[in-house]
DNA sequence: TTTTGTCCTG
DNA sequence: CAGGACAAAA
């Protein structure tokens, strides 16, 4: 027991909470921005690879880890990368590139300033197309970037092959990353002047009419065709060949990367915009560079605010080694180069990658929004259906599967890990009674997420909407989404409600009369707060069934609750399966078992508890937590002795023995309030005697003024700690309360 | 070093 | 009631 006067105990405190917000915040907010940052980068390239990142982001962050955060996390999104380089297109990345590509074609040396919007870009792109499908066939390139070889009606041939092609290419393309932002840019109203005799849509319709050709001419050119295909494929193999250059490009700019960040953690939260941009710029460049083949080494001397002088210079070089070998570049070409120096295009590059992250993360939430608004009822009628089968989150969406990564990658911006989308749960019908309870739930949750109170338009059908708001991400909220759709995944009521009565009466059957009975109600809150730092996994192993027998109620919450006590080893003891008595958590019929224990025994030992408690699986933790009850209910026992002695002082009281406490008294009825609030359990007499004494040690302590002295209450505790008496039999039996509630 | 207990805060 | 800091005991 430590003895300290006030001034230590301020220092204490002040000290704490130095601690407090120390080193872990700092990092929080640092590492958690970059991982965002990261993330929202990756995400809008490949959903699922983003989501799962994001979702190792917070994990780290949550772990406080530093500067591990962003290494591992770019490690992992090389992975990613890696599974989707093969889909051109796909990436706002490879869109850029391809653009960049493109704009070799491009007919004025203007375009280049534009040409990394992709969205600007690829109407551009279109016009040329259409230009050149009427005027110069020579100016169309291929999607990647290829100008098609030209002379005579093979060329043409080819080249109008290859563009209905890429027409087709584009239209997919559009179909699934279309812009809302399709406005053209101001250069390219200099564009406009030049001749081009056919709106965009004129043109792209133009594109898919030459997809049919005559059969004629098909037939005439086979053999051509054939060759080109060759040729293709070679070009295939180098295009492969170049993606990996990048991605090993990429990979060590990454490194670089998060040295940099290692060594600068302080500025990154004041520049964190630069810092975007030049990553994002970085992983342009390595990929962008990937056909020039030079050397690395040279990134290694790149701080981030070069990544864009890099990135502009990459770009210009491999529009040279692009052009060079396959056309007979006019004078034109070169003459854009200048204008590639130009430091505007820098920020225009950073400024069209941000606006390509706004648009693509502004898309995803709108996406989401809309389906999950859209929503129709229809879960099946089981009530613990979506528990059984955690899978099923998958089938819900799975005709959505672009919404559904979506909203994953979103909720793991919000939260940890809120693995099962939401409206697994929203429909879900649930008996009348838990729901009622779901007011009373929602107070009494201090360990789950659930902290934005702003009203957010319930997604589901008004049937099943009684219990939806109880749960949301407090960071989906701060995160920015209109996150209504990224609650909690938790049906609380339902996980509350089968513990609520220590008769262990099925779910079903309360009454209301039942529900409306303090006893129940506290169980409920109790049974919140103790479900604590519940993982999606552990409910997915759990057997809540709904023909689960009565009296197993308390093996309900077996593995709901709190499983995160720490260790490997502790973690490892937990099963997944419940077919063993012992539990591995405190059910609240167990901290109900403890406060009727606390008549007896303010003072268990360890080995007490484990006797008393032999349906538990002890562990550390449980040790611990058990210990920990009692002593909050000791402190509560001494808190009210105080009050009371210093109540029946000012009273007037002269002596101790003026003193008693009965069943009607104040105090007692205080205690058993907090011990036996149902009062469904008959408080031992020697329970009224310990109070007495106890009452009484504090009222003469006070009157003798020894609670001028900082451990004053000390002496009393020693004494208390005597008095325990010797908890009956049957507290030792996991159905105690049964038996001692039904007597 | 671990365990146990108190104090304080939320 | 839980978590954390802290201290004393084991």
């Amino acid at each position: 027991m430590p003895d300290h006067d006030n001034t230590a105990l301020l220092s204490r405190q002040t000290k704490r909470r130095r601690v407090d917000i120390g080193v872990k915040r700092t990092v929080g907010t640092a590492s958690a921005f970059f991982a965002k940052a990261r993330a929202t980068f990756l995400g809008a390239m490949n959903p699922q690879g983003a989501e799962q990142d994001v979702e190792y982001a917070v994990v780290q962050h949550a772990d406080g880890e530093k500067s591990n955060v962003l290494r591992k996390l770019l490690k992992r999104a090389n992975s990613y990368e890696d599974a989707m380089m093969p889909f051109p297109g796909a990436t706002i990345i490879s869109q850029l590139l391809k653009n960049n590509m493109n704009k070799n074609g491009g007919t004025e040396p203007s375009f280049q300033a534009s040409g990394l919007s992709s969205t600007g870009s690829e109407v551009q792109q279109e016009d040329v197309c259409s230009n050149s499908s009427r005027d110069s066939p020579p100016e169309c390139l291929s999607p990647f970037g290829r100008p098609a070889l030209g002379h005579f009606d093979v060329d043409r041939f080819c080249d109008e092959h290859l563009r209905a092609k890429r027409a087709r290419v584009e239209n997919i393309i559009r179909g699934m990353s279309h812009s809302p932002s399709v406005a053209l840019r101001g250069q390219d109203g200099e564009r406009e002047g030049a001749p081009r005799p056919s709106s965009p849509r004129d043109s792209y319709r133009e594109n898919k009419r030459k997809q049919r050709l005559p059969q004629q001419q098909q037939q005439s050119f086979q053999q051509l065709v054939s060759a080109r295909k060759e040729q293709k494929r070679e070009e295939r193999r180098q295009l492969k060949q170049q993606l990996e250059d990048m991605q090993k490009q990429l990979r060590q700019l990454q490194e670089k990367f998060y040295q940099i960040y290692d060594s600068s953690d302080s500025d990154i939260e004041g520049d964190g915009d630069l810092s975007e941009g030049s990553l994002r710029s970085g992983s342009l460049e390595a990929r962008a560079r990937g056909s020039v083949g030079r050397s690395d080494t040279e990134l290694c001397e790149l701080d981030p605010g070069h990544f864009l002088d890099r990135a502009r210079a990459l770009l210009r070089e491999q529009e040279l080694a692009e052009n060079k070998p396959e056309r007979e570049g006019g004078p034109r070409e070169r003459a854009e180069h200048p204008a590639a120096l130009q430091p505007p295009e820098g920020k225009h590059l950073a400024e069209t990658l941000k606006q390509e992250l706004n648009t693509a993360v502004s898309q995803v939430v709108d996406t989401v929004v809309k389906v999950f608004a859209a929503k129709p009822a229809r879960q099946p009628p089981q009530v613990f259906a979506p528990l059984q089968m955690p899978q099923a989150r998958f089938a819900v969406n799975g005709d959505h599967h672009d919404f559904h990564t979506a909203n994953q990658r979103l909720q793991c911006f919000g939260d940890v890990i809120l693995p099962t989308t939401l409206d697994t749960f929203g429909s879900v019908p649930m008996p009348a009674a838990a729901a009622a309870a779901a007011a009373d739930q929602t107070e009494a949750l201090p360990l789950v997420v659930r902290k934005n109170s702003s009203d957010q338009p319930a997604p589901g059908p008004p049937a099943g909407g009684h219990h939806q708001p109880l749960h949301q991400s407090p960071l989906s909220a701060t995160a920015g989404f209109t996150a209504s759709t990224f609650r909690h995944p938790f049906p609380l009521p339902l996980m509350a409600y089968p513990f609520q009565s220590p008769l262990g009466a099925p779910a079903g059957s309360f009454s209301g009369k039942d529900r409306a009975s303090p006893e129940s109600l506290d169980l409920t809150r109790e049974t919140a707060g103790l479900r604590t730092k519940m993982s999606s996994h552990h409910l997915s192993h759990h057997p809540c069934s709904p023909a689960h027998p009565p009296g197993a109620a308390e093996g309900l919450s077996l593995s709901l609750i709190k499983s995160e006590c720490g260790d490997l080893q502790d973690m490892s003891e937990i099963s997944p399966y419940s077919g063993s008595a012992m539990q591995e958590g405190l059910s609240p019929n167990h901290l109900k078992k403890a406060k009727l224990m606390f008549f007896y025994t303010r003072y268990p030992s360890s080995n007490m508890l484990k006797t008393y408690f032999s349906d538990v699986k002890f562990n550390r933790c449980i040790t611990s937590q058990l210990i920990k009850w009692f002593s909050n209910f000791r402190e509560f026992y001494y808190i009210q002795m105080e009050k009371y002695a210093r109540q029946a002082i000012n009273d007037g009281a002269a002596s101790s023995e003026e003193l008693s406490i009965t069943r009607d008294c104040e105090l007692y009825r205080a205690l058993n309030m907090h011990y036996n609030k149902a009062n469904d359990f008959e408080v031992p007499e020697r329970f009224l005697e310990v109070a007495q004494i106890t009452l009484r040690e504090f009222f003469n302590a006070i009157i003798a003024g020894k609670d001028v002295d900082p451990s004053w209450k000390k002496a009393i505790y020693k004494v208390i700690c005597k008095l325990d008496s010797e908890v009956p039999e049957i507290f030792k039996s996991p159905n105690c309360l049964q038996e001692l509630l039904h007597e």
